[in-house]
RNA sequence: AGGGAUAUGGUGUAAUUGGCAACACAGCAGAUUUUGGUUCUGUUAUUCAGGGUUCGAGUCCUUGUAUCCCUGCCA
C-alpha cells in the first residue's frame, strides 16, 4: 500500500500512542457475491492493518435479515481467503450481536437520546424537511424515557406490524446535514434472520456500525465516500455511549474499473436475461468470475496494489489490470502451441514423422529465473534443458488460417504463397500450392521444409493434424463495448448501425422507455467466441489447473467447470499483447481484440470549459463600504475583500491600528495569520504588528523573516518585533558571507550544482531553499539570486 | 436551492508540507527476439480558471467553475 492520507492518519496515531495497535476491517453485506470493486476496499483494510503490524477483521454486515444470506457469508468469505487473507479468528457477524446492540439502545433512551416515533414513513420523511427547510418534530418526538423504553420492549416483544413504529435518535431537526435529522435507529420488520433467528426489530447501519466497530475495538474504520456525512451520527453515538478508546471513520474515494459494472442489481439482471450463463461466468467482474477465468489472486493482488488511495471517485484504466494479469502470467504459464481456426498445410517432402523436443519457455524467461531452474506444467523444477515437451510432427499439420495470406497485408510477416515462414520448432517452410474452395478461401497448402539457411521473416505456430487433440477454445473479451456502461455514454460511436437518431432537444416521442440509458445496449456483441481447433497432445499429461501460454495467442486454461478429458475447453484468460493488430485498419483485424477508440466517459472529470468569465463575487452594501474604507487606508484589493468579508479578520485587523504599516499588515492577516485566526489558536496581539512592518520597512528583515517570526509568535504569544531583537534577526547580506554559504551548498549538492551549472536552471529554487535553511531564512534573497545567477550563467 | 466532498499528463497516484513537478499504466520511436509476446532504451504529455502574498506557489490567501454525495424504516 503505497504512503496515503490513511497511513499518515494512522502513523499519528500509533506515534502518539493514540493506539497501541491498528485494527481494520472489511465489512461487506452479504447480499451477492464479491467483485473487482470489493477487491480495492478490501485490500485498503487488510493490507494498511497488515504493513503496520496489526490485525484486520472480516466482519458481514448483515443487519438486513432480507437480504442477507449464508450462501453469500460462504462466497464472499472464500473468495477473500482464495485472495490470499487470513483474518484468524477474527471473523464476525454484525448479528452476534444483536442482543448488546438492543442494550444500547436501551441506554439511549434512557439517557433521553432516542425515542420511539409512530409517525407513518411517508410523514416522518415529510417532516424531516428539505435542505433549506428545517424538519418539524413529530408529535412523538418528546415522550418520555419511560414510555419510550416500554413501547421499544413491546416492538421487541413483536407487540407491532411492520412500519408502525421506529426508534429515532434525537439529534437535531434543523440541522443542514440531513442525516443528523433524528436518523433511524431500528426498524420493525417481521423476518428472521437467516443467523439470528426470530427477531422483530432491525438495527440500522448508522447505529449498528459504529457500535460493531468499537465492540470489535477496531481503530481505523475505512468506508467509501457517501458516508462522509453520516460520520456525525457515528462520532455522535461514540460519544453518547462513551466508547474510548473510539474507532474513528475515514472515507477513501471508490475506485471503478473501465468496461465494468459493479452493481449487484445490473449483474443480476445480466444473469436473470441469460446475457451471461451465471456469477461465475468469465466475463462477469465477480471473483468468482475472474478465479474461473483463470487469473491468479498474485495478478488481483498486484492489480490492488497498483491503484492509489485519496479522496475522490475515480475509474481505473482497464490496461492496469489487463497488465497486471499478464505480468503474473508471463513467468507462469509454459508455452505450448494450439491452433484454434485451422488450416492444414501439407510438407510435401516430410516423408518420416518425427518427435521433436520443444522448450516450455522461451529465451528471456529462462534468463530470467534466479536459479537457473523452470517450471514443468505440474510444478516441478527442474534444469533448463529439461523443461521441455515432445511435439509430433507429421506430414499433415494445421497453422492459423489467419498466418496465410493470398493478399498479404503490407508489413505481413507469416505466410503467403510462395512465401517463407517458420515453423516454430520445426523449421522454415514455403508455400508451394494453394487450393482453394469455391468461395475463393484457401482449403489447402502444400509447402516444402526448405533449409535453414534461407531464413523466414516470421514464425507461426502449428499443431500435428493426426496427433493432436480437439478442443473447443473459448475467447473471452470485454463485456462491455465502452469504458463506462453505467454512464451516458454520449459519445457512444463503435457501432454505427444502432446508433440512435440525434435529438438535440432531448424531446425524443419514442422516448417511452428510457433505452438510453440502459446499460445493455453497450454490451459487446463479441464478448464470447467459441472456436474448434486442435491443441498438442502434451497437455494431456498436464494438471488440469496448468495455465498455458498458447504461443501468439494468449494464456489459456482448461475451464473448470466444463472441461472434460474427452472433450476439452480452454477459455482464454487474457490475450497477449498485439501491435501488429493494433497497427492495422479496422476491417483488418484478426479478431475484435481491438480496442475501441476512447469515448470520453461520462462526469469523472470536469470537462474543459470554455473560459467561463469569472462572476463578479455578490458583497452586501455593507461589504462594500468596508472595502472601500480599507481601500482608502491603503490596502491591497484582494486583502481588503477578504477583511471586509470575514468579520474575524477584518476586526483583528481593526485592533492593530496599523496606520502607515496598514496595506502590510493587512496582507499579513489574510495570508498569514488566517489559518490560526479562524481555529482560534492565535495567541498574537494585533497591536504588536505595526513595530513588525516597521522593521521590515526599514529593511531590517526580511519578509520571509517577518513570516517566520509571525508563525512562531501566533503560537507563543510573544511580540514579533520583541522575538526579532531577542533572537538576532536581520537580513543577511554581506556579500562576501553569502558567497561563502552559496558556495557550501554548492559544495554539499554537487550533482545539483553540475546540472545547474550546465543549464538547469529550474534549480536555481532548490539552491535557494538550500541557502535559505542554511541561513534560518535570514539570507537576503535578492542577493543570493544574483550569485546564484552568476553561477548558473558563469 | 442548503450542507458536505473533490479537482495534478490520456489513466491512476507522488511531491521532503513553500524550494528540481515525479512514478506506474497507456501512447509514440528504436534495439533485442525462432511468440507482431517478453525485456531494454529513448520520447511525447500534467498542477480546473482568474486574481493575490512571496525571491520562489501544485502547496498559503481570495473569487469563481466543474463533478460527486446527502432529503430510505437499504448499506
Amino acid at each position: 500500500m503505497a504512503p496515503n492520507f490513511i497511513t499518515e492518519i494512522i502513523e499519528r496515531d500509533l506515534e502518539s500512542g493514540k493506539y497501541p495497535q491498528v485494527v481494520t476491517r472489511f465489512p461487506p453485506e452479504p447480499s451477492g457475491y464479491a467483485h473487482l470493486g470489493h477487491v480495492f476496499a478490501s485490500f485498503l483494510d487488510f493490507q494498511t492493518a497488515v504493513q503496520y503490524g496489526g490485525r484486520y477483521h472480516l466482519r458481514m454486515d448483515d443487519t438486513n435479515p432480507e437480504l442477507a444470506t449464508q450462501e453469500y457469508v460462504d462466497a464472499i468469505a472464500d473468495d477473500l481467503r482464495w485472495l490470499g487473507w487470513d483474518w484468524g479468528e477474527h471473523f464476525y457477524y454484525a448479528s452476534d450481536n444483536f442482543e448488546r446492540y438492543y442494550e444500547y439502545a436501551e441506554q439511549l433512551i434512557r439517557q433521553g437520546d432516542a425515542y420511539v416515533d409512530s409517525v407513518s414513513g411517508d410523514e416522518m420523511a415529510a417532516l424531516r424537511g428539505t435542505p433549506d427547510q428545517p424538519g418539524t418534530p413529530s408529535p412523538y418526538r418528546e415522550r418520555t424515557p419511560e414510555e419510550n423504553l416500554d413501547l421499544f420492549r413491546r416492538m421487541r416483544a413483536g407487540e407491532f406490524g411492520n412500519g408502525e413504529h421506529v426508534l429515532r435518535a434525537k439529534i437535531d431537526l434543523s440541522s443542514p446535514n440531513m442525516k443528523l435529522r433524528d436518523p433511524a435507529l431500528y426498524r420493525i420488520l417481521h423476518v428472521s434472520h437467516y443467523r439470528a433467528g426470530d427477531w422483530c426489530i432491525y438495527p440500522m447501519y448508522d447505529f449498528q456500525h459504529p457500535l460493531q466497530d468499537a465492540l470489535e475495538g477496531v481503530t481505523h474504520s475505512m468506508c467509501s465516500l457517501e458516508f462522509v456525512d453520516n460520520r456525525a451520527i457515528y462520532d455522535w453515538l461514540m460519544e453518547r455511549l462513551g466508547f474510548e478508546p473510539r474507532p474513528h471513520q475515514y472515507e477513501f474515494g471508490r475506485r471503478g474499473l473501465e468496461y465494468t459494472i459493479t452493481s449487484k442489481r445490473k449483474l443480476r439482471r445480466l444473469i436473470e436475461e441469460g446475457l451471461v450463463s451465471g456469477w461465475d461466468d468469465p466475463r462477469m467482474p465477480t471473483l468468482r468470475a475472474q478465479r474461473r477465468l483463470g487469473v491468479t489472486p498474485e495478478a488481483v493482488r498486484a492489480f490492488a496494489a497498483q491503484i492509489g488511495v485519496n479522496r475522490t471517485n475515480r475509474t481505473v484504466d482497464l490496461a492496469v489490470y489487463e497488465n497486471a494479469v499478464r505480468g503474473d502470467l508471463n513467468t507462469r504459464a509454459p508455452r505450448v502451441m494450439a491452433v484454434l481456426e485451422p488450416l492444414k498445410v501439407e510438407l510435401t517432402n516430410l516423408t518420416e514423422p518425427q518427435e521433436l523436443t520443444l522448450p516450455y519457455w522461451p529465451h528471456d524467461v529462462v534468463a530470467l529465473s534466479p536459479d537457473g531452474l523452470l517450471s514443468l506444467p505440474g510444478g516441478e523444477r527442474v534444469p533448463a534443458d529439461q523443461a521441455v515437451r515432445g511435439v509430433p510432427l507429421t506430414r499433415e499439420v494445421y497453422i492459423e488460417q489467419s498466418d496465410f495470406a493470398l493478399s498479404p497485408p503490407k508489413g505481413f510477416k507469416r505466410l503467403t504463397q510462395g512465401g517463407m515462414v517458420r515453423l516454430r520448432g520445426a523449421g522454415i517452410i514455403r508455400a508451394d500450392e494453394v487450393e482453394l474452395d469455391d468461395a475463393g478461401q484457401p482449403v489447402l497448402i502444400r509447402a516444402s521444409i526448405q533449409p535453414e539457411e534461407v531464413g523466414a521473416a516470421g514464425v507461426i505456430h502449428w499443431v500435428s493434424a493426426g496427433q493432436s487433440v480437439p478442443a473447443e477454445f473459448r475467447l473471452y473479451d470485454r463485456l462491455f463495448r465502452v469504458p463506462n456502461p453505467e454512464g451516458e455514454n454520449p459519445q457512444d460511436a463503435s457501432s454505427p448501425l444502432e446508433t440512435p437518431e440525434f435529438d438535440p432537444e432531448g424531446m425524443s416521442h419514442e422516448g417511452d422507455a428510457p433505452v438510453s440509458s440502459d446499460f445493455v445496449r453497450f454490451l459487446n456483441p463479441d464478448s464470447l467466441r467459441v472456436l474448434h481447433g486442435f491443441v498438442e497432445p502434451s497437455v494431456l499429461d498436464d494438471p488440469q489447473d496448468t495455465r498455458y501460454q498458447f504461443e501468439r495467442q494468449g494464456y489459456f486454461w482448461r475451464d473448470p467447470v466444463d472441461s472434460r478429458e474427452e472433450g476439452l475447453v480452454f477459455g482464454r484468460i487474457i490475450t497477449l499483447r498485439d501491435s501488429w493488430a493494433k497497427s492495422l485498419p479496422r476491417a483488418e483485424k484478426v479478431s475484435g481484440a481491438g480496442r475501441p477508440a476512447v469515448a470520453d466517459a461520462n462526469g469523472k472529470k470536469a470537462t474543459a470549459q470554455a473560459p467561463a468569465e469569472a462572476k463578479a463575487p455578490d458583497f452586501t452594501p455593507q461589504e462594500q463600504a468596508e472595502m472601500e474604507r480599507l481601500r482608502g487606508l491603503g490596502v491591497g484589493e484582494e486583502d481588503a475583500i477578504a477583511l471586509a468579508r470575514d468579520p474575524q479578520l477584518g476586526e483583528f485587523f481593526a485592533q492593530g491600528g496599523a496606520g502607515a504599516h496598514a496595506a502590510q499588515v493587512a496582507a499579513w492577516v489574510v495570508n498569514d495569520l488566517s489559518g490560526v485566526l479562524r481555529s482560534g489558536t492565535n495567541r498574537l496581539s494585533a497591536a504588536d504588528l505595526p513595530a513588525l512592518a516597521e522593521l521590515l520597512a526599514q529593511g531590517s528583515i526580511s519578509s520571509r523573516i517577518a513570516k517566520d517570526v509571525l508563525a512562531r509568535s501566533a503560537q507563543s504569544g510573544e511580540a514579533p518585533a520583541a522575538a526579532v531583537e531577542r533572537e538576532g534577526l536581520k537580513v543577511m547580506s554581506d556579500a562576501g558571507e553569502l558567497r561563502r554559504i552559496v558556495d557550501e551548498v554548492l559544495a554539499a549538492h554537487p550533482a545539483e550544482a553540475e546540472a545547474f551549472r550546465g543549464g538547469k536552471r529550474a534549480l536555481q529554487g532548490f539552491f535557494m531553499g538550500q541557502v535559505m535553511k542554511a541561513t534560518g531564512g535570514q539570507a537576503d534573497a535578492g542577493a543570493v539570486g544574483s550569485l546564484l545567477k552568476e553561477v548558473a550563467g558563469g
